[in-house]
RNA sequence: GCCGGAGUGGCGGAAUGGUAGACGCGCUGGAUUCAAAAUCCAGUGUCCGCAAGGGCGUGUGGGUUCGAGUCCCACCUCCGGUACCA
């Protein structure tokens, strides 16, 4: 599959290795693509800035294929584009090189994650650059470098020693009012020092476990370490106990979505067990409604007197929305009924619900195993010790004991139930087990039972839910299941009858208005009965309006090696202490987690074995140990763009004058499967930043584009082993065959990787097709979001397209053919039509239409003798993003300049020369084109009517009367004889 | 399961509600060549037809419209995410 073209060294060959090569090194060698900033010579504070940033990749000793560069590509172009129509570009490019894929690539081939790091760090640098991206290589960083981490360490410092001021009113730099700003934790010991803020209730609740007095203790009288922990409640890092996958066979926890339906490990397949464990923890939370809002605020302040509103894709903007999940409805308290009195007890059970309007269908009450009303964690909620007389025996559980034993017995089970396969979750059968108590429906009076069930989580609003089973396809399957009453309070609109409608309609069976009721909501919609039921429920005190978010807070602690460590140490009375920066990740030859087959061993991160000399560590004179968890690999991709802007800097993580010069980053290019978790996270810690003053603008990134995965046909034998691409050819009728062997082999689609043998080094095909060609081919594959099948077939268009670009311009014995005659106008007219479709198809990102228009200009030059000058130097122009080593060889042999096409300005258009006389119209009978009509552009619509009536075609058409029902002119489209 | 996306010739894809298939690959025929590669020219959704022209055609089934690949409703299939892969 060689190109023949190797061998024809003449001078006048479009020889792409070694054109390549020499621009490749001309650049690096000329600080082509070098990006000046505040205060460096030659800085332009005149000149309109541009940032275009990729999502830096995490160096794998695999190094890169060419699905990787993709969006690299595409950022290049557009980074080139920008510079070209007058901006100062920031294209930086690093290497996100802590985390799991370098430790566990360390540990597959027995080196140490640092050495690994380097030598895949280097091996990524020298493919980019092989690649001819436009980076300012001096501006490199990597997140597990010393001179990085120090910095992440001091942003996760902002975190810990800053707290959320919920109440707070500010206005920003555009003059926009927010609500809640993180604020320095001093600020917040010195009200309480004053006075000024007295202990919450919540704040209280958590020192009952510390102090007998904890109800009416203030805070001056509080020791230290009580102090701390009232502090660590509103600290935006804080810790907290959670419940984890743990999979002590691997060391490690893992996600839900790493564990199987049979609760065991994905990998290896060992068993994983739910296990309370404390962690790191970041108040994501507190900016709920903030990620929210301004994903379509208007007004947000640029740093340089400007606003801005962000530009993302529709489709992300909906992920995050959906992700954060902001819920509006009402807390309802639920009066509890003592089992033996029948009298309510003190202590009301509180839900939260997004439909108060169907709590006259509220039929039963479900709690989450882990609710304190059956795990006794409050003496108030005991389970009664026998069945209320009557008790349905579906409602006992499997056991024939009492309530307790019962519920104790499902409880227990939930807990050693591994984790849940949500593929599973809501198709399987709902189980649960009656407390033996019943609550009290707050608006009608009516008793309803109460039950423990697992299809309840701890984690979401209150931990206890009422049940609507006519509107709620969970709770509707329980009732089925358990023959709990099912009332209809909700009308469909339509009237269509759904077994279980969920939808919003109009109330019914609720009081009726006119009835001596303040929950009168028979016939209101949906929206009016919510807000009357929860301003009639807080008028009663039985309930208020609230807001619940699916959003939870973040886990932010790894037990790992690779990471950035806390810079905190224990403090010997139990509480968190500051360290001092850097804290640096010890040199351990054993940074293996510790593994076990015992569920019940302690959990030891790595760092717990790097020696006294680095866990202890004197805090103001006390010794404490160090923090043994790692941050996880987010850590370092939450700040990084930032770092770009300033990379050297040793007293700052970042200049403020050059951060107001840069920021937002302008265009945001990455995977699309970052596109809820990494951009939340670092529209997280960006807020942050900004709420403290550290930052400019209160969104890091403009405009977001998540880029399609170049996917690769691979293939298996009959053995089902996978066999390397190169080893693949194809019989006469297009089936596989192994190359060696002749064995016939099985097709499939995939992700290209080193799993399924499909992928290529860039350097494989960039040496075979050329460099320019590989850009080409991958922007070419179509829209630039989509995913798309890697073709060695297809590649070999766009290396035509080169060629024939080349062969226009240069003869055979490498003479320019360029003519010093004016183009003929309609050679004008196509030139200036395709500058105008490649500078607004570049502009939107839309590089496969932009490559057709120019192949089509191309192609047009083939039947010249010589390229008159304008149009040769405009298509290089053009060509420069896309084909930058083919375009700056062309650019000096035609002698237009030398190594400075990349900052040449981009060509303008003469809207003149594209205006028309005449317009060639579709004619349409009844929908149907029938014949085409060249008309002039100002052609009225009477004798339009008259000319088009007159056709041959269109009165085949016509009923024989000749009579026309409309005559439908679209001015310039088309025309339609409605008959 | 839930959230988001995508389905158009043999293949990748193009198309502000206005001629479906731009551009590329592949294929067919021709030119050039001793021959081949490369290159150039012409053709190429499908069915009927010598042609002119006509029928059908954008995952499936409905709907809105003078007109639907595009908008609406209901499905099917595939892809991404689902919080400790990032």
């Amino acid at each position: 599959m060689k190109t023949q073209d190797q061998s024809d060294t003449s001078a006048g060959a479009y020889d792409f290795r070694q054109i390549e090569k020499h621009w490749r090194e001309y650049w690096l060698a000329h600080g082509t693509y070098r990006t000046s900033a505040p205060g460096d010579v030659g800085y332009d504070p005149a000149k309109p800035k541009c940032y275009v940033l990729d999502m830096f990749p995490y160096p794998s000793g695999d190094g890169l294929h060419i699905g990787h560069p993709k969006g690299y590509i595409a950022s290049d172009i557009y980074s080139r584009f920008k510079r070209m129509s007058g901006y100062n570009v920031l294209h930086p490019m690093g290497f996100d090189s802590f985390g799991l894929p370098a430790e566990q690539y360390a540990v597959e081939h027995n080196v140490h994650p640092a050495v690994a790091t380097e030598k895949s760090i280097d091996h990524y640098r020298d493919q980019l650059q092989f690649l001819g991206l436009g980076f300012d290589w001096d501006r490199e960083i990597a997140t597990s470098h010393e001179d990085y981490y120090r910095w992440t360490q001091w942003v996760f410092l902002q975190l810990f020693e800053s707290w959320y001021d919920a109440d707070r009113m500010w206005q920003d730099e555009g003059g926009r009012t927010i609500r809640g700003r993180a604020t320095p934790v001093v600020d917040l010991i010195a009200s309480f020092d004053s006075g000024r803020r007295r202990l919450s209730p919540a704040d209280r609740q958590m020192l009952a476990s510390l102090r007998s007095d904890a109800d009416d203790c203030t805070w001056a009288a509080l020791t230290e370490a009580q102090r701390q922990h009232v502090i660590n409640n509103y600290r935006m890092a804080y810790q907290k106990e959670v419940t984890v996958n743990w999979c002590p066979r691997l060391g490690t926890v893992l996600a839900n979505e790493e564990v199987t339906a049979e609760g065991r490990s994905e990998v290896g397949d060992f068993p994983v067990y739910k296990r309370p464990f404390r962690q790191w923890m970041l108040r994501i939370t507190a900016y709920a409604d903030r990620l929210l809002e301004d994903l379509d605020a208007k007004g947000l302040p640029d740093g340089r007197g400007g606003t801005f509103e962000l530009d993302w894709p529709e489709p992300i903007k909906l992920m995050q929305r959906n992700w954060i999940g902001r819920s509006g409805g009402g807390r309802v308290l639920f009066d509890v009924l003592d089992p033996v009195t029948g009298s309510a007890r003190s202590a009301p059970l509180e839900v939260f619900t997004t439909r108060p309007d169907t709590l006259f269908g509220a039929s039963f009450m479900v709690v989450a195993p882990g609710h304190p009303l059956v795990t006794g964690g409050d003496s108030q909620f005991a389970v009664p010790a026998v069945w209320p007389g009557g008790t349905d025996p579906r409602w006992q559980g499997d056991s024939t004991a009492d309530p307790r034993e019962a519920v104790a017995a499902y409880t227990q089970a939930a807990a050693q139930k591994q984790v849940d396969n949500r593929v599973a979750e809501d198709a399987k059968e709902k189980t649960g087990v009656f407390t033996g108590i019943f609550a009290s429906n707050p608006v009608s009076g009516v008793q309803i039972p109460i039950f423990v069930a697992d299809y309840v989580s701890m984690d979401y609003g209150t931990g206890a839910i009422m049940a609507v089973p006519a509107h709620d396809d969970r709770d509707h399957a329980f009732a089925e299941k358990y023959g709990l009453p099912i009332i209809q309070v909700v009308a469909a609109p339509s009237g269509a009858e759904e077994v279980c409608f969920t939808g919003e309609g109009t109330a019914i069976n609720s009081p009726t208005d006119g009835v001596e009721s303040a929950y009168a909501i028979t016939g209101l919609t949906t929206a009016e009965a919510r807000a009357k039921i929860v301003a009639a429920l807080e008028a009663a005190q039985l309930g208020a309006r609230a807001v619940s978010y699916r959003l939870r807070d973040w886990v932010f602690s790894r037990q790992r090696y690779w990471g950035e460590p806390f810079p905190l140490a224990n403090h010997p009375d139990g509480y968190p202490v500051v360290t001092d920066l850097p804290v640096l990740l010890p040199d351990m030859q054993d940074f293996k987690p510790s593994t076990s087959d015992d569920p019940d061993t302690p959990v030891t991160p790595p760092l717990g074995r790097a020696g006294q000399d680095w866990t202890q560590v004197d805090v103001s004179g006390v010794s404490c140990e160090r923090e043994l968890n790692v941050m996880p690999q987010w850590a370092g991709s939450c700040w990084y763009y930032l770092r770009f802007i300033d990379p050297h800097n040793e007293g700052a993580f970042c200049d403020a004058e050059k951060e107001r010069a840069f920021m937002p980053v302008d265009l945001y290019i990455g995977g699309a499967e970052h596109a809820v978790l990494h951009l939340l996270y670092a529209r997280f810690w960006h807020k942050v930043l900004f709420d403290l003053g550290h930052v400019s603008s209160p969104e890091p990134f403009k405009k977001q584009f998540s880029q399609g995965m170049i996917t690769a046909d691979a293939f298996t034998d009959a053995r089902g082993v996978y066999i390397d691409i190169r080893k693949v050819s194809f019989d006469s009728g297009g089936d596989p065959l192994h190359t060696e062997t002749g064995e016939k082999l099985n097709r499939f689609r995939g992700k290209m990787g080193k799993r399924y043998k499909n992928g290529l080094p860039p350097e494989e095909v960039g040496e075979e097709y050329g460099v320019d060609t590989l850009r080409l081919y991958e922007m070419y594959m179509g829209p630039l979001e989509q995913s798309a099948p890697w073709s060695m077939e297809g590649i070999r268009g766009m290396q035509r397209f080169l060629q024939r670009v080349w062969r226009n311009l240069v003869d055979a014995e490498g003479v320019t053919r360029i003519d010093t005659e004016p183009a003929p106008a309609e050679m004008r007219r196509l030139l200036h039509g395709t500058i105008a479709v490649v500078g607004e198809h570049l502009e939107g990102l839309r590089f496969n239409t932009a490559i057709a228009a120019l192949i089509k200009l191309n192609n047009e030059l083939v039947a010249l003798d010589r390229v008159p000058h304008e149009v040769a130097r405009t298509l290089l122009l053009m060509l420069a993003p896309l084909a930058p080593h083919a375009g700056e060889e062309l650019w000096s042999r035609c002698g237009f300049g030398l190594g400075d096409l990349a900052h040449q300005n981009w060509p303008t258009f003469d809207a003149n020369l594209l205006v028309q006389d005449t317009v060639s119209l579709p004619v349409q009978v009844n929908g149907k084109v029938r014949a085409t009509i060249e008309v002039a552009i100002d052609t009225s619509d009477t004798e339009l009517q008259s000319l088009v009536l007159s056709l041959e075609n269109v009165r085949r058409f016509l009923p024989e009367t000749g009579e026309i029902r409309r005559f439908i002119v679209v001015p310039g489209k088309i025309v339609n004889v409605v008959v």
